[in-house]
DNA sequence: GCACAGGTAGATT
DNA sequence: AATCTACCTGTG
């Protein structure tokens, strides 16, 4: 199957060269590779390639698919109607130095609007595991139980796909005790059709409650569906390298994640997720808390 | 050989 | 309620 000429996104949102590889393959994502000049990603039944230039973004993909579902899948993933410009400003960073920092260092950084069900996949594959192994991993088991795209490579399943394979497979796909977790929450989830929509109707704060009720799901896994997969921007996962930001540049020692998740609110505000997003991309480029 | 990696759940104190 | 600890596998 062959892709497309490029064609100009002319809506797409306003990235510099850091920013745009940082969105897709910073670790909010784990389908988007690198390639040669461009960047391949899969979500849903989309496959696209996007290439960041001097005149934008310009994207390409599989011949038969019409130009304006792209656009629009597009737009969605991207999550082109919130302002994330406005959001930015709306971060404390005039009187946060290590804020700003982040800030100046990924100018137009975005939160992604995932699909529901493959963010909740992707962050239950990740619990101490680097991105690279995320992405091999999230590979295998499209590879082994995903539907064809158009290009003839592999969707991630569906999660009824993955109750009917087993614990076996996954772990043949190198999950490891996360296969157990995936595949009792597999099974809860296609023996309960509509029940992730349905959480995405709730307030954030019940729908956490009901994330954190599957297999394998706690409060960081719940924050980062919130954030990645249902555009709810005060959702502030705290990982490893966030926890060490906020105890090192922010001088939060002995701090209790309870607390850490108190101070967050109060001191990010409303797009809190998003700042965290920044202080994550700065950490791992070696800007703040080494 | 061994510590560590975008955690969670169950046990122990 | 706070603090261990097991759980898989790959990497440095």
């Amino acid at each position: 199957m062959a892709f497309s000429d490029w064609q100009l996104w002319a809506e797409a949102p306003n990235f510099s060269r850091i920013s745009f590889s940082e969105t897709l393959d910073g670790g909010q994502a784990f389908r988007w590779n690198r390639k040669d000049d461009y960047f391949e990603g899969r979500w849903g039944d989309n496959v696209v390639r996007l290439i960041h230039d001097g005149d934008g973004i310009h994207w390409s993909a599989p011949d038969r698919k019409n130009p304006n579902q792209v656009i629009d899948a597009l737009s969605d993933y991207f999550a082109s109607d919130q302002n994330f410009e406005a959001l930015t400003d709306s971060l404390p960073w005039r009187s946060d130095p290590v804020l700003e920092t982040a800030l100046r260092a990924f100018p137009g950084l975005r939160i992604l609007r995932q699909p529901l069900g493959e963010t909740l996949f992707g962050f239950l594959c990740s619990s101490t595991k680097q991105i690279p192994q995320i992405k091999a991993i999230c590979e295998a088991v499209a590879l082994d139980l995903g539907d064809s795209l158009p290009d003839g490579t592999q969707a991630l399943p569906t999660w009824t796909q993955i109750a009917a394979a087993g614990e076996d497979r996954l772990r043949a796909a190198k999950l490891g005790y996360r296969a157990r977790y995936i595949h009792q929450t597999a099974l809860f989830l296609s023996g309960n059709p509509g029940w992730l929509e349905q959480t995405e109707t709730l307030p954030s704060e019940a729908a956490r409650e009901r994330l954190i009720s599957l297999p394998g799901v706690g409060r960081k896994i719940a924050d980062c569906v919130l954030l990645f997969g249902m555009g709810r921007l005060e959702a502030f996962p705290i990982d490893t390298w966030v926890q060490k930001i906020l105890v090192r540049a922010y001088g939060l020692h002995g701090w209790k994640s309870e607390q850490l998740l108190d101070f967050a609110r109060i001191h990010f505000g409303p797009a809190a997720g998003l700042a965290q997003q920044y202080l994550f991309a700065a950490a791992r480029a070696g800007l703040i808390a080494r």
